[in-house]
DNA sequence: TCAAGATGCTAATTCGAATTATTACAGGGT
DNA sequence: ACCCTGTAATAATTCGAATTAGCATCTTGA
């Protein structure tokens, strides 16, 4: 393997010091560097013959940067199953970084205990990248609360609460989604809501749940949260109108309705509530909203080129557009 | 802006030197060199307290080694209209990467001159890694070379010819599959064989061209080229089984049949050689070969490995899969 | 003629970690 | 006291390129 070049050949070859082949290379004329045109000529015929090319290396030892982000996600990224939840965000995440003209590491090798990864480990490589862009439906939080304690400079893809102190991130605005759907519900004449899902545990369940009850409490309607339920018994208990956390979840109320001879929406209108992390079948047009999941990729990485070069701590949510479906009608429930 | 943390400030930290640091964080314990047991403790402490992990740029300009495995692609890699194609290589990449405890660096930052990235540029990141994987249909032949002159350890997914010297890569074994496909046509009584695409450019169209040239040599069957046929040319020139490159030609044939009211297999097979760089519609089950891609990522890599530390050119092609569909059948041209 | 200024280049240092050579200090034996 | 042998840690150097301070040498102008 013939070694490669270094400016000291250059040097040598061109009679002149490693400094001068150096600021020859860079173009220097600022600040009281001058090089003879002879000189200059002399070291770039070198070069030219040598085919000598800077080694990045050493010339990135100099400044700080590495121009490397890391993109940590407690599972691999790649596997079909996971591949549609993560490729949106990777797109924008990728897109941004070309933009940035940073790399972008993928943190492979943190060693999964228990099967899952863990960003702090006896040797974590966290801080091989400059910067981290977080990403995950839900973040632990003694990981987070290290990274903010240790001050690494980072940005979480989703909305997180505080863990010792503020989590820069960049998240779905979900409760003003959600409000909408329901202020759009009530428009239609819908008085009794049902909330289906977990609506705790990571942040982007709460988020939804609270958006609903702040939008049931304004409007001043009926409004319940069931973490399970049977289309009977929503309809027994005279709800018209059902916001489901899992896309999936609310596919399955329509189907169900509809084998049942009920109409969606005319019998009961059936909301989603962003994208699906189980698969749902592509035959239901349901009413909801779409969490611009490569748009967050895009300013999570802008975001941390902020965090990198300015120390701030952003946070924003990024609306949600709406999505006209087929599942929203109006309430012609006994008024 | 945070600070990257150095070994010296660990050193300042633990009260004890730069040198004695980098000898507890590589666990040095041959040649002469020797820790206290709570010197050590007191360091390893500093550095678990603090997360620190050394600079991967000095680090990789003193020695040969980040832990880092580079990936390469001409263009992004996320975009849905290119994951169907990169998705199951990088699957294979990371789940090897996972094995081997290193991470992956995407080279998102070869800055795109003309929507294409270079290899090779004024700053190319390319040796920021310990190696490098290659992954695209088509390599540049120039930057190929250069990969090999200067000796940058990499491996290819796909087999590439030499690049003056051999190119290391793992490749889909395209001749043998092909063979292997005409090998069961003439055996259902096919004796005219058209193959269906470019069939140059890209190594891997061209040597399936290869394969279908050596298999209709081989039988004494009459074997043509095409690179845009029609139906009806195919009929017209006695063709009774056509081997296309893209899938989706496979399929448009399949369905240009079926229009007509021709059976397929019963009146013309069509054999599909590999996968789809193209969407093809999935209602028709061609007939054909599945290319090994997640264990030609996995290969890559363990090939990678194998560069990095012997120095090798590994050079491997894989079996492709027989694929069962309908579109293979018995010959019943008149004979 | 001699200081002031311009010009052209280089020595020396820096970046962060790894390595080699070397020092410092025990305690043990004579 | 003196030498020897471990033991424990550090100073100094290295990698390749970028940068700064500074040293020669040559022009000018008074």
């Amino acid at each position: 393997m013939a070694k490669r070049l270094t400016q000291q050949d250059i040097a040598r070859m061109a009679g002149v010091s490693q400094a001068t082949v150096s600021l020859v290379l860079n173009n220097r004329t600022d600040g009281g560097v001058r090089i003879a045109p002879e000189t200059r000529a002399r070291v770039l015929e070198v070069i030219r013959r040598t085919g000598y090319v800077a080694n990045p290396i050493a010339r990135r030892l100099h400044d700080q940067r590495n121009r490397i982000l890391g993109v940590f996600t407690y599972e691999a990224v790649f596997p079909s199953t996971r591949a549609d939840f993560y490729q949106p965000f990777l797109e924008g995440i990728e897109e941004q970084a070309e933009v940035a003209g940073c790399d972008l590491l993928l943190f492979t090798s943190a060693k999964a205990a228990e099967g899952k990864r863990r960003i702090f480990s006896d040797d974590s490589r966290i801080r091989l990248a400059d910067g981290c862009v977080l990403l995950g439906r839900s973040i632990d939080r003694d990981d987070l609360a290290q990274l903010v304690a240790e001050g690494v400079p980072f940005v979480s893809i989703g909305r997180r609460d505080d863990a010792g102190g503020p989590v820069p991130h960049i998240g779905a605005d979900y409760p003003a989604a959600v409000r909408n759907l329901v202020d759009r519900a009530v428009a239609l004449g819908h008085r009794r809501f049902a909330y289906l899902g977990a609506g705790t545990g990571a942040e982007s369940s709460a988020d939804r749940l609270r958006g609903f009850k702040q939008a049931v409490a304004a409007h001043g309607v009926e409004g319940t949260h069931v973490q399970f339920a049977g289309l009977g018994q929503l309809l027994d208990a005279g709800i018209t109108a059902v916001l489901a956390e899992e896309v999936s979840d609310g596919a399955a109320l329509v189907l169900a309705a509809r084998e049942r001879g009920l109409s969606v929406p005319g019998d009961l209108s059936v909301l989603m509530l962003g994208a699906a992390t189980r698969p749902a079948p592509d035959d239901v047009q349901l009413t909801g909203f779409r969490i611009p999941r490569r748009e967050m990729g895009r300013r999570a990485v802008q975001a941390l080129t902020e965090v990198l070069e300015h120390g701030t701590t952003p946070r924003e949510l990024l609306a949600c557009e709406f999505v006209e479906g087929t599942t929203l009608g109006p309430c012609r429930a006994q008024g």
